[in-house]
This record gives C-alpha cells, structure tokens and sequence, in this order.
DNA sequence: AGACTATACATCGGCATCGAGGTATAACGG
DNA sequence: CCGTTATACCTCGATGCCGATGTATAGTCT
C-alpha cells in the first residue's frame, strides 16, 4: 500500500520523503500518520529495486533532503500494479483508496474500467455484519446503537461508491 | 484488530476456529477472507496469553472442532482493550469499525461515549486529501473521476458518521 | 546565549498478517 | 467405490508496518 502510494505520488513530481509523509497521511480522507519506520525503509526498497533515483539537496529550512525521482522502471512498475493489483488492494479499503488515488495514470479507459469491474463485484457479493447462524441480522435486529451505527456507516458508503461506480463506468465504457 | 475481534465474538458466545473466520471475514461490512495462517496463530497466542480456553469436540460434518471460550481474564482483557483502544484504533478504518462492533459490551454509557469522543475528535480535524503546496484541492481541483469519486465517497462516509456520532453521543450523554 | 520547535533522515526490534503448503474427516454425486 | 467438495485445523517463511530511539540543522522565542 505504501509502496503504491509513494510511487504514485511520484509518478506526478518529484518530492523529498519529508512531502511524501504528509500525502500519503492524508491520503485516507483524514490524517492518519505514517510512521518514519515504514516510510524510509520502504523508500529505500524502491531504491534499491531501481524504481527510484535520489538527489540530495540543501534543505529549505533545514536538515539536507533528498529529493526522489521515479526512474522509467519505476513508472512501470506502478502502472503494472494497477493493473494487475492483487485481491486485497480491491478489498481492503484502505489499499483501494489509494489505487483508486492513482487510476487516473492507468490512461488506457479499457484498462480502468476492468479494475472498476473488480471492485464492482467485490461490492456486490452478498453480505451481512453479523450472523445468528446462517441467518443474516440487519440493523434492526439488535438494539444497541454501535453495531446499529456500524450498519448505516456502511449502507452510506456503499451506496455512494456503488453510485458512482455506476456512472463511472458508464463513462468510460462510451 | 483481528485478536480483538475473536475476543469481541468469544464475549457472545463460545465459539470454534472455523465460524470465528466466518465472522471476522465479514466484519468489515463485506467479505474480506482472513487467512488461516492469521487466524490459528492468533488463536494460540490469545490461548498462550490464558485468555481462553479449548474443548476438542467432534465435529458435526468433518474434523474435530476446538470450541473456544473466554476465561475471566479473556473478559477482562476484551474491555480493558475497548477501554484504552490505541490511536491506530480510532484512526483507521478497520480498527475502528472491529471497536464499534463490540463496544457495546463496555456497560458504562460514559465509557462508551468516551471512545466516541476520541473517534468524533480524530474526524473533526479538517483534512483534505490532496494538496497543493499548502493549498487543500477539491473535488473540483482534478478532473479524473477516480479522484473525484474518492472525495464523494469519503464525504458520503464522513458525514454518516457525524451525524450518526452526534446523536449517539446525545443519547448516551442523558 | 540558550532552549525549543520544526524540518529531515535513519535504524532496529518486534509483531501481525499473508500466502502457500499440508493433514484429516464427512458427505455427496457419478 | 472413487473423486470432489466442504469442513476443520495447523505450520512456516516472507514481508510490511509500528514504535522507540537517535542524529542533525535552521529558525524562533526569550
């Protein structure tokens, strides 16, 4: 998921890993830090595979940064992983928020609708919270607010993914 | 997550290792499959830990089952964990939803409004997704409808949670 | 001058999770 | 009667992430 997002950030422009922390905390919808302890190791996986260059430079206001450029390979492999991305970036939503972040470098329509498609069917598989053995509850069936809220987080979320989704693919399949 | 949530389920009912998976996989709202190679060491650390307990039953269709059951320790431990939820509990998305669905096993109304409060907290600090230097985009800012759709999205969540918060929060605070 | 804060990068231990593989039993269809 | 499927559990290696800790610099406050 970081992995991902760094190189989709710098598909866009190069940045230093100090601007690259920021984004990516926001890249949930809220700020949800990334700890230094992810960040510059996967940094240095990226680097080490050829996906990125470095650059040092004097810094702005302080410590020297080092500024990372997406190498050719880089914007390949970024390309190949929203295209070919795995089971749990279309489930997990946190990782599909972030390949959803990014789709707009995948240019071919043919090839971001078909990843549309995948969440598509993910979303429209059956299912329910909580289960009273085969039996599906819905919301009204128990009383207590948390789970009654859990459900309507849900159902909203839902809904306007599924809205969307809809009139989205319709887009890109004219 | 996923140790909270066995604890959560085992705080029902006893439960075996092969419904637990069925429960936790559809936790999230839909079906995201927890691995077996996640749940059964889990199982054993929780078990190691002396926050349940194991009774090999036969099984009703096939293999033996182990039926697991919380201890007063595995009781204990579930609320003490919904009590002092960690900020990644409050933060992120899975976490989150895995303390909601179990919180209403925390009797004290204060206690429950108090991790409300810490997740009503976390939303309220304004944040946007994508900047712009220092400048927050909005939907409007990009014109890709992946990005777009993130946005739609995010609010249609943002603000059935709020509003659900809100009035849960009233509620619990009478 | 000294303290503090924000910027900027890095390492390390620990741990939760995935994914692939394996074992075994019971029921069902051909 | 044999293969397949669903049930049920387990192990192991690899990996990605967290959290604590450490280093250094530039600007700001007092």
């Amino acid at each position: 998921m970081l992995e991902l997002a760094i190189l989709g950030f710098l598909y866009e422009q190069p940045l230093h890993g100090y601007e690259l922390k920021r984004r990516v905390a926001h890249l949930t919808g809220h700020v949800r830090p990334i700890a230094d302890g992810t960040l510059y190791p996967a940094i240095k996986r990226l680097e080490r595979a050829g996906l990125l260059d470095r650059r040092t430079e004097p810094g702005t206001r302080a410590a020297p940064r080092h500024t990372l450029t997406l190498t050719d390979g880089g914007r390949d492999e970024l390309l190949r992983r929203l295209r070919e991305a795995g089971d749990l970036d279309i489930s997990d939503e946190n990782r599909w928020f972030t390949v959803l972040a990014f789709l707009r470098h995948l240019t071919d329509p043919a090839e971001q609708a078909a990843v549309l498609r995948r969440r598509l069917s993910f979303l429209e598989e059956p299912s329910s919270f909580f289960y009273e053995g085969e039996r599906p509850l819905g919301a009204e069936a128990f009383g207590d607010p948390f789970r009654r809220g859990l459900l309507r987080i849900a159902r909203a979320t839902s809904e306007a993914e599924l809205g969307w989704l809809a009139e989205t693919l319709a887009g890109l399949e004219d």
